[in-house]
DNA sequence: AAATTGTTGGAGGA
DNA sequence: TCCTCCAACAATTT
């Protein structure tokens, strides 16, 4: 006669009681006794980006998760351990006699090696483990199968898998049931602190990082939850909360709008709506799991079943948007950690951005650091990172970010087409760094494979289709008002500068109580304040980055050719491989302080074209002929 | 081989 | 508001 079980239910990013097939597979075992578990990984702590608002997020989570399980069972609760699950599990196995450990499985390339690794220890020790895929509507790895085993690259390719997958599993019932956990012992148990270096989140905190300090059950003794102040972390600034609660609301928030919910169409959803957005934001919970991503299908089929108007289709309608997803975590699963890089990456087209990522010799990944390989490029990054860049219409977005960890979709687009291919010219790697630090709702393959689209180096290639900073917000936004809320600077600047505030007059301006002047490093002068002068002449730059795309797509490398690898790949592009030259060297913001002196340059993109054209053609030729030969 | 399609560009014109 | 053109990529369909 075999003993009752005693299980390990592993909570990781899936942090819901809803629908979650793991957790039913562990119920369905009848255990003796439950242990419901959060496992701090360092690599979270120090390794992976997390700013304080996605931290935030994450212990709003993991809160009403925990009282959602005590509502169920009065004795029980989440238990939050503070170790690296590779380390921690095997000892909790033999404390607590373990003989199950169940979890969702997690196709990120880190997770899954660490799993795999726990899957061997438990093995060894004869602990079973139980898997089920919950974080998409399909399996991943089966999706990519179906996808005749290649990575998910197009919408419909998903659409073609999905077809001979059948429908999307129904989602399951909340638990009615949750077993105690039984003794909660750590005699024999010694925690092992992990190496903190790397720490890629030190700017994030005032005091010392404190999570590893307390002890295993943290500093309370009584496996709580922790605060930001125990993580050493600042206060959070984003109004956006997390918690499978407020999800549920929200899912039903939206359902109960038919209208909204059948016809809902990406691409006609406003960027500039705030309070409230024009989207759902139901994407940090999709994240950290408070919301099921079948539950939120089948509602909104259950909607789109009894609308009797004209519904919206993917890819552009609610279920398209859940798709998507499932279709960059399909292009994950099947490539793996080279996913998110380009080095190593046969999906991922080779263009010599600046600012290139440092790889690591041995393992072939990307370290984390950069080469600056122009210190103006480092200017400008630094500058669209901190919303400095004197375009009001990015500078409002990316402090947007910053401020509330979450920006619409399309204003996602735009300043990630600013960045890479419609502006800086900066490599797509660093932009989705600094996005995995600030969204509350990251999620490695899709902001890694959003900012492979945007930046054209895969899943998109319409590279000469470029977001206007100025025409762009105007379409959604004529007076501005997105721009007065979060760059209040600009707040009582006429509308007609509201996009491009470097033209207006200088009477003007003052009497908006503002000077377009400088750097962004200085922010009042006298009673006026200061919003610098833009980076660069924004037409001039377009021009440089398509020749540059264009370039780049003629010589064709990808992550994975050699050439890329030994670095030689210098040996197909001209010094300045972005485009033409003509004595631009200096860069072209040099030249902005006497063109706008007058605030009366006009800027306005395709005006200075046709003979320009012929000359970037002509040095394109040169740039590239090396290639064609 | 040619035509079509692809979630979300911009300008100019009717 | 809708249409065409711009100059032009790549995967898929015909």
């Amino acid at each position: 006669m075999s003993k009752a079980p005693r299980v390990i239910y592993w909570f990781r990013t899936d942090l819901r009681l809803h629908d979650s097939p793991a957790l039913a597979a562990a119920l369905d075992l009848k255990p003796e006794c439950l242990y419901p578990i959060w496992t701090w990984d360092p690599h979270y702590v120090y390794r992976a980006r997390v700013g304080v608002n996605r931290w935030q997020f994450l212990i709003d989570c993991q809160n009403d998760l925990s009282q959602g399980i005590t509502r169920i069972n009065k004795n029980s609760k989440l238990l939050v351990l503070r170790e690296a699950p590779q380390t921690l599990l095997p000892k909790l196995f033999k404390e607590w006699r373990i003989t199950h450990l169940v979890f969702e499985k997690d196709t990120d390339a880190y997770a899954r090696e660490r799993d795999d690794k726990i899957c061997e220890i438990a093995n060894e020790m004869g602990v079973r483990v139980i898997t089920k895929s919950g974080r998409t509507l399909y399996d991943s790895d089966l999706l990519v199968k179906t996808n005749h085993g290649k990575p998910t690259m197009t919408i419909a390719q998903v659409q073609a898998a999905a077809a001979k997958l059948g429908k999307v599993a129904e989602p399951l019932p909340p638990p009615t049931h949750l077993p105690d956990f039984g003794d909660l012992s750590l005699e024999g148990v010694e925690q092992e602190k992990p190496q903190p270096e790397p720490d890629f989140n030190r700017t994030h905190r005032t005091g010392d990082e404190g999570s590893y300090e307390g002890g295993i059950a943290g500093p309370k003794g009584d496996f709580s939850v922790p605060t930001l102040e125990e993580l050493g972390l600042q206060e959070a600034t984003t109004p956006h909360r997390g918690g499978e609660s407020l999800a549920l609301q929200i899912l039903e928030g939206v359902i109960s709008n038919e209208t909204f919910t059948a016809t809902f169409s990406k691409p006609s959803t406003a960027p500039t709506a705030f309070e409230p957005q024009s989207t759902c934001l139901t994407s940090p919970h999709l994240h950290f799991g408070s919301l099921s991503c079948r539950l939120f299908w089948h509602k909104v089929q259950e909607v789109l079943d009894k609308y009797k108007g004209k519904a919206s289709e993917p890819p552009t309608s609610l279920h398209g948007q859940l798709l998507f997803r499932d279709m960059y975590f399909g292009a994950q699963a099947a490539i793996g950690y080279p996913f998110a890089q380009t080095a190593m990456n046969d999906h991922c087209r080779f263009v010599p951005w600046h600012l290139p990522s440092k790889v690591d010799e041995k393992t072939g990944l990307i370290t984390g650091e950069y080469e600056v390989d122009d210190p103006q490029k480092e200017e400008w990054f630094n500058r669209w990172r901190d919303g400095k860049t004197g375009f009001p219409w990015i500078d409002a977005l990316m402090r947007q970010l910053a401020l509330e960890g979450w920006i619409h979709h399309l204003g996602r687009h735009a300043v990630a087409c600013f960045l890479t291919r419609g502006g800086c010219y900066i490599h797509w790697e660093r932009g989705a760094e600094v996005f995995e630090e600030l969204l509350i709702d990251h999620e490695t393959a899709c902001n890694v494979g959003n900012w492979q689209w945007l930046s054209c180096v895969a899943f998109y290639s319409q590279y000469y289709r470029c977001y206007s900073p100025i025409a762009f917000p105007q379409k959604w936004d004529k007076e501005g008002a997105f721009v007065r809320r979060y760059v209040p600077e600009l707040k009582d600047m006429p509308t007609k500068y509201i996009y491009e505030p470097w033209k207006a007059p200088i009477q003007d301006q003052k009497k908006a109580g503002v000077l377009i002047k400088g750097d962004g490093e200085q922010e009042k002068e006298g009673d006026l304040s200061l919003y610098p002068k833009p980076i660069f002449d924004f037409p001039k730059q377009r021009e440089i980055c398509i020749n540059g795309l264009k370039g780049a797509y003629s010589v064709g490398l990808h992550g994975d050719s050699p050439k890329v690898l030994d670095g030689t790949w210098k040996e197909m592009f001209d010094d300045d491989a972005e485009g033409p030259t003509e004595g631009h060297k200096g860069g072209p913001a040099g030249s902005l302080d006497e063109e706008h002196a007058h605030n009366t340059e006009d800027l306005n993109p395709h005006k200075s074209t046709p003979s320009k054209k012929r000359g970037a053609q002509t040095t394109l030729e040169n740039t590239f002929k090396k290639a064609r030969t």
